[in-house]
DNA sequence: GCAGCGATGTTATAACATCGCATATCCGCC
DNA sequence: GGCGGATATGCGATGTTATAACATCGCTGC
């Protein structure tokens, strides 16, 4: 029973034990953050995710969240989407490859699209012009299926 | 002869003309900033953009240089890279397909990649989740050539 | 003239992100 | 136990990017 929290929970679990094998901690401030991360799919913007860390630690400052999410992005457990300036957590314990995220521009939603041919396409396309994929954020602005079918549904 | 010059300013008539089809027009304003995209290939930020047009155009201020901007971005002229917020000018006159760029996190320079094949998988896995590519913006985290070869080439 | 309209000027402010420095906390070492 | 360094946090100010809101200009058609 209770899916949704225990998932949450294992999944931090799982984080945590990745930054203890790097020599990283995952704080309290931190695992809230990755926390809150966790819980809005759709990604989360760093003032709301503030705004939601006063709520439990009421001197939470600009710092506070930005420093908590700089560490989550080194360490692979985050991702920012520069384009809407959204954070997502990443959703494979160690992001074996790039990830694809789709931004749908109508309700500003983050979903990750993960194919690994595309992936290979694309690495391919790189490799022929000298580039050398870096970072595993790709970003494409692509209407979602709720906004495509309902003509904004947020 | 004088090769530079005269192909910025074929390719601004060219955007003007493509203006014009459109009913729109490409007014002293929007053609600065554009022929200023056009001198920074590598992409340029709205401040640094405002701070040369004050050369020219000493009333110069923030809204004048997003309107352009804007402007240019609908007529499909230019490009916003979000990760930077950085601005291109749009390689090919009517980009008939959408476009990737490859952005260099070291140097922060932005080059467009046309790949035909590569846009035509990225549709097929848009499609099959039920997303519209909107925008004809693809962004891409990817080390340049100059960066791969030199270990910080800017 | 003067209404309508798109473009521009101008001021202020919203939204996003970082700096700099002081303090606290953890951990290994003596 | 106490010291010292590294890491993390608190906190205020500041820097950077972008838009809101409203006034004005200049053209075009009537």
């Amino acid at each position: 029973m209770n899916s949704d929290l225990s998932d949450a929970t294992q999944a931090l679990e799982r984080a945590a034990a990745s930054c203890r094998e790097r020599g990283a901690s995952l704080t309290a401030i931190r695992r809230e953050v990755l926390a809150l991360l966790y819980r809005t799919p759709k990604g989360i913007k760093a003032y709301d995710l503030l705004e939601q860390m006063r709520q439990t630690r009421g001197n939470a400052s600009p710092p506070t969240v930005y420093r908590a999410l700089d560490f989550l992005i080194e360490q692979g457990l985050a991702h920012k989407i520069g384009r809407m300036n959204l954070f997502v957590a990443c959703r494979h314990g160690a992001h074996s490859s790039p990830s694809l995220f789709l931004v749908c521009p109508k309700c500003n939603g983050v979903t990750e699209l993960e194919d690994p041919d595309m992936v290979t396409s694309l690495y391919a396309s790189l490799a022929a012009t000298g580039h050398r994929l870096d970072s595993p954020e790709v970003e494409i602005s692509a209407v979602c299926p709720q906004c495509v079918a309902g003509r904004e549904a947020a």
